[in-house]
DNA sequence: AAGACTGTAAACACCT
DNA sequence: CAGGTGTTTACAGTCT
């Protein structure tokens, strides 16, 4: 059973009705201080948007109904125990319109390039990953979440996302626009860049990132619901679609496996992962959703995602989707014991981390633990070392950087445009995000830092490493660090 | 085509 | 004896 899980938390009414609004406090407009009086408005809106959007995927998912392409917001109508629509226009005009915006920038320490959140805003708004954004000269933010539906509204002439029905779509516009001309005359008049724009865009984003932690926590509980009763799908056939798993008894194997061409192929079915973790790209690649023989694709290692990286940002994703994780079992034996404070696991405490942080580990069990151990022997990478209560396993850093392929040049990863923004491979960029929380962050110590033998078994069923792991890295995913770049390198000149 | 890397399976020994 | 741990070998698939 995934962790988080614990007590009922099976939906036992209508879909919206079991909604978990994180963060939200009634009582928030009344103990508002006057000058957050806007912060306020933004929450209630953000709220109120949640629910109505939450309802939505959760007919989605349910194949009830199906969002209409490029319409990127709820069709409002749809959902009538909620806001009105004109509410929620008048909401948004309150919000950013009857006050100056540069106030609530300023409290904010508005940055959409750092997609802080406010202490009033989510909670869980700490442990998700920063959605990837790009803005746009215009005050615009394209959201860097993958969008399976080829048929979607992009690029049919004379449409825009922003402009439907004749009416600006911008949130809490609502203005009439004859055509698309004017339309873009419009926004680029009254939705400029400008702080007003960006503090609307920002709120936005808070939106959508709000609905994918709202995903994820769905996905997870509707694993905990069909773990329950007995409905593993993935049994015979293990990983067709996470996230999707009512379709996957459908796709065999041989089908699931590669496409012609090679590339990634996102699931394309209309329940298909919204991806928690705005990851698409890095989650929803070919060999995750598709390795299902015993050979697959080093997809990480081939694409040059650092696997902390990956596990930070996708982390949920791993934890509740019966999906292989793209490494090798070298990598993630590496870092479950690089995750520790000491840097040594029992092979017990390996088999947690595995179970722990990846559903596909939770199941073949004798067959993945063997290839745990057998890595462990064979690589020389990974010492061994006597303890008076057992033994436990640490890793050579030096001799696992010299296991790094031949050469993993820039152009070698260049398909990597289309997985992540970060260069390098797992075997020379590991542990680069936790490493900061760790003393010896400044690098590896190559084999030579002294191992400590443990005094005590560690606790195999700390859950928070891990999360705390993701809430830490999350805040760097999404922007290259120059230490992230350099860190694990030095390799390079290993011979 | 060859070699390296990896995953899987299995046999075996040792220990508790 | 059973089960966990650790080592080793074999084989096959993928990639460079």
């Amino acid at each position: 059973m995934a962790a988080g899980t614990s007590g009922c938390a099976i939906p036992c009414e209508a879909p919206a009705a079991g909604l978990e609004i994180t963060g939200f406090d009634s009582s928030l407009l009344s103990r508002q201080p006057l000058g957050n009086k806007q912060l306020a408005f933004q929450q209630q809106l953000l709220q109120m948007q949640q629910l109505q959007q939450q309802h939505l995927l959760n007919l989605q998912r349910q194949g009830l109904v199906s969002l209409p392409p490029g319409q990127g917001s709820v069709p409002l109508q749809t959902l009538p125990q909620a806001v009105c629509p004109s509410d929620l226009q008048q909401l948004w005009k309150e919000v950013t319109a009857a006050q100056p915006v540069e106030d609530s920038i300023k409290q904010e320490g508005l940055d959409l390039t750092t997609n802080t959140s406010n202490s009033t805003s989510f909670s869980a708004a700490k442990v998700s990953p920063p959605i990837s954004h790009h803005p746009l000269p215009n005050g615009q933010s394209t959201m860097h979440t993958p969008r399976r539906d080829s048929s979607s509204h992009e690029e049919t002439p004379g449409s825009h996302p922003l402009y439907g029905h004749g009416e600006c779509k911008w949130p809490g516009c609502e203005t009439l626009c004859e055509d698309l001309g004017q339309f873009v005359k419009h926004l680029n008049t009254e939705h400029a860049l400008d702080d007003r724009s960006t503090a609307q865009c920002r709120v936005q984003m808070q939106v959508v990132q709000q609905l994918e932690i709202q995903l994820a926590k769905e996905s997870e509980r509707l694993q905990a619901m069909m773990a329950h009763l007995h409905m593993r799908p993935s049994e015979p056939k293990p990983f067709s679609q996470p996230l999707n798993l009512v379709s996957s008894a459908t796709l065999s194997k041989s089908t699931s496996d590669t496409f012609p061409d090679g590339l990634p192929h996102p699931p394309t079915s209309a329940t298909a992962p919204i991806t928690p973790l705005r990851q698409g790209p890095s989650v929803i690649s070919s060999s995750t959703l598709h390795n299902v023989g015993p050979i697959r694709r080093r997809n990480s290692e081939k694409f040059c995602t650092p696997i902390s990286s990956e596990l930070a940002q996708n982390h949920e994703f791993y934890k509740n989707a019966d999906v292989r994780p793209p490494f090798t079992y070298a990598s993630l034996i590496r870092q479950a014991i690089l995750e520790t404070p000491d840097r040594q696991l029992t092979l017990n405490e390996i088999y947690n981390w595995f179970t722990r942080m990846f559903a596909y580990f939770r199941r073949n069990t004798a067959t993945w633990k063997n290839a745990v151990r057998h890595n462990l022997s064979l690589h020389k990478c990974f010492v061994r070392v006597e303890n008076v209560k057992g033994a436990v396993w640490t890793v050579d850093e030096h001799e696992y950087q010299k296991r790094r392929p031949p050469k993993m040049t820039g152009t070698a990863c260049c398909p990597l445009w289309l997985l992540s923004p970060r260069g390098g491979d797992d075997w020379t960029k590991g542990m680069r995000t936790k490493g900061d929380q760790l003393p010896e962050a400044e690098g590896f110590p190559p084999c030579s830092h002294p191992v400590h033998v443990k005094e005590e078994p560690a606790e195999a069923e700390d859950d928070s490493r891990p999360v705390s792991l993701m809430a830490t890295t999350n805040q760097n995913v999404t922007i290259p660090d120059d230490r992230d770049l350099e860190e694990e390198l030095p390799v390079e000149d290993l011979s």
